[in-house]
Formats: structure tokens, C-alpha cells, sequence
DNA sequence: TTGCATACATACATCCTGTATGTTAATTAC
DNA sequence: GTAATTAACATACAGGATGTATGTATGCAA
């Protein structure tokens, strides 16, 4: 009857894990990482310190599987935008559309742009979102005819997390838009 | 004849509060800002914490003072180098040559362009290099007729930044400055 | 020189982090 | 089916950091 009581320990432990990095994404996404403590994290999912002990080495490392999910849920939804069938040139203004439509969710952008490469550290970030789909905007430089596509990609990557960025810090998204799409045109040719 | 006892309050306090700026960067330059206490910054100007929160409010508040000196140092650093007499092309390359070549003394660019955003929030870093010299980029895009150069000089100098942290994580800078060329010359076309 | 303000040093309270230990429930071995 | 083991937490503790309150000495002004 108590179906609380049947649950099996994988099961436990993923739910559990799940509502920290829920409750963490939260809070981190309000606060920060540095304003967040962990009696703020755990007391948020209902839990005690002793669960984000057992679950994660330390604070910093609950930090990094929130950013690993965002990561993750970003890449998905631009995945989900992917039109089929367009030209490279096409394709690259269009992820870069798919792209800012994800970071429009409120406070993203900073968590994953600037706590998260100063908490992780910048190598770490990348590794991260190498992991999950960040080589894209590389694949399609090199379509459409880059030489070295990779400092370029993370020129213009490096520019589309500043659009992300102000965009979520209230400011219209226009200008930003026209700017983004005048230098990849530019840096296409 | 004790020159130390004869000096004047004005001097004395500014030694002070140099002596623990010139600490605070050494120490937030090699460790970060989480990770330098501020016991360690008082023990390296050979001081107690009671002179640090007398000269600022807080240890946020001594890192702000660290970053605006390093940002008015990075502008000297760029005007120094500004040679005169260029077209307003050459003057946009030259000027971004010159901020690779500020950038390059270690560790400032995650100081400047990873901890500073994170600890001091987009919005106030923003304001202080704008205080210091950021709008040089925007005025040379003016000048070569950018219709909205706002959202443009952000943008490029936001790859700018990328650059400079790539070089200053130990990766060769010549693909960067390629692609940097690249990236200028299509989007002032 | 007398009084006050400045420039620090010292002492203290609070909070946070990480670890060590204890407890309960689930899984495995026999 | 029961004993033993281990996983999943909760509780308790030690160390350190931050900010503030208080104390002290020196410069400065009347």
C-alpha cells in the first residue's frame, strides 16, 4: 500500500538527485552561485545538507551538473528548431536564431555565461558544451567554406552569448539581432 | 629624522589603500576572487583586516577598486600605442592590437573579462570600463559609417574578449588575430 | 595643549563549508 | 526467511571566513 516505503534505491536516489539540481538551478538562476548556500539548496528541495553531501562532492560540483543540464536543455531545444533542408548560410543564421530563442529563458544566459566560466573555470565550460553540441556553428563555418573554422566559431559564438546576454538583461532584441546578423554575413561573405 | 612618522594622514591612507589594491590583484590574478580570504590580501600588504574595511566596504568592494585600476591601466596601455594619422579601418585593427597586447599580461583577461563580470555583475563592470575608455570601438565603427555601431562594438568586442582569454589560456594567438581580421574586415565590409 | 577625527588593530558574533558519525531502509547472501 | 551488508540519507562537529563593534594611537585643528 505504501508505495512511498516500495521505492527502490536507484529510484530514490535519481529523484532525489533530480530535485537538488532543481532546487540548485533555482536558486543559482535567483542568486548566484556565491549568494546561494547549501542550507538555502537543501531546504528548498526539503531535504537535509547530509543529501547533497552524499549525492555531490561539494557544492561546486551540484553547480556543475545544473550547468551540465542546462547545457543539455539548451541543446535540445535548438535541436528541436533544426529545419531540414536549408542552405549552410541558412542553416547558421537559423541556429543562431535557435540559439538566442533558448536563452531567452530568464537568467540562463547569465548562469551559463558568466557563473558558470567563473565558477568551472573556462576550459571546464567548454568541455561541457563540447560535449553536448557546441561544435555545430563549427561544422557549419566549415560548410560553407572557412579554412580554420575554429577560432572564428568561437568568435561568433563568443558574440551570440553577448546578444543572449543583454537580451536577458531586459534590452530589445532587435538591434541585436540586425548586429549578429551583419557580421556572420560579414564573416561569411 | 623617522620620515615614517612624519608623513600625512592623506599620504599615509593612500599608501594604504594602493598597498592593498596592488595585494587584492596579485592575489585575485592568481587564485581568483573566491579563493583569496581576506586575511591572505592583508597578510600580503602586511596589514590586519581592520585597515581593509576601513579603506573599503567590503571585500566586493576592495575587488571593484582592483578592477577599475586595471581598466584604467588597460586604456593607458591602448592610448599609448594609438598612432595617429591612420584611416579609420586601420585605426579599428590597430586599436584591437592594441587590446590583444594589453591583454596579454597574465592573468588579466580572466580577471577582467571572467571573475569581474561574475563577482560585479554585467551591468557595473559595464559601466566602468565605459567610465574608463570602452567607447573607443564604437566611435571608430561610427566612423567608418556603421549606420547602429552600438550593438556592433559589442559584439566584436565581445570576440575581442574571447580572443584574449583563448591567448591567455596558452593557445597561439596568430589563428586568433586571423580570424579577428576576418571578422572586422567583413562587418565594416 | 586640549579636543576631535582619522587610521588603523583587536576582539567578537555569525554563517558557511566540508567531514565524521549515526540511523534507517533496501539489497544481497546464505 | 533471516542475517549481513550496503546505500541513502540525517545529525553533529570542526575549521575558517566575513563583517562589525570596540579599542588605541597618531595627526590635525582650535
Amino acid at each position: 500500500m505504501q508505495e512511498i516505503k516500495r521505492r527502490s534505491q536507484k529510484e530514490r536516489s535519481d529523484t532525489m538527485r533530480a530535485a537538488l539540481v532543481a532546487a540548485g538551478r533555482d536558486l543559482f538562476i535567483r542568486n548566484g552561485f556565491a549568494a546561494t548556500g547549501t542550507p538555502d539548496i537543501v531546504a528548498a528541495a526539503g531535504v537535509t545538507r547530509g543529501a547533497l553531501y552524499h549525492h555531490f562532492q561539494d557544492k561546486t560540483d551540484l553547480f556543475a551538473a545544473v550547468v551540465e543540464a542546462e547545457a543539455e536543455a539548451i541543446a535540445a531545444e535548438i535541436d528541436a528548431s533544426g529545419s531540414i533542408g536549408l542552405t549552410p548560410r541558412e542553416t547558421l543564421i537559423q541556429g543562431g536564431e535557435a540559439f538566442l530563442a533558448a536563452m531567452r529563458s530568464p537568467g540562463r544566459a547569465r548562469l551559463m555565461l558568466v557563473e558558470a566560466p567563473a565558477v568551472l573555470g573556462v576550459d571546464r565550460l567548454a568541455r561541457i558544451d563540447a560535449a553536448t553540441g557546441g561544435r555545430t556553428l563549427e561544422l557549419a563555418l566549415q560548410e560553407v567554406g572557412i579554412e580554420a573554422p575554429g577560432p572564428l566559431a568561437a568568435l561568433l559564438s563568443a558574440a551570440y552569448d553577448r546578444a543572449a546576454l543583454a537580451i536577458d538583461l531586459g534590452q530589445p532584441p532587435g538591434p541585436w539581432r540586425a548586429a549578429l546578423n551583419h557580421l556572420v554575413r560579414g564573416a561569411i561573405r
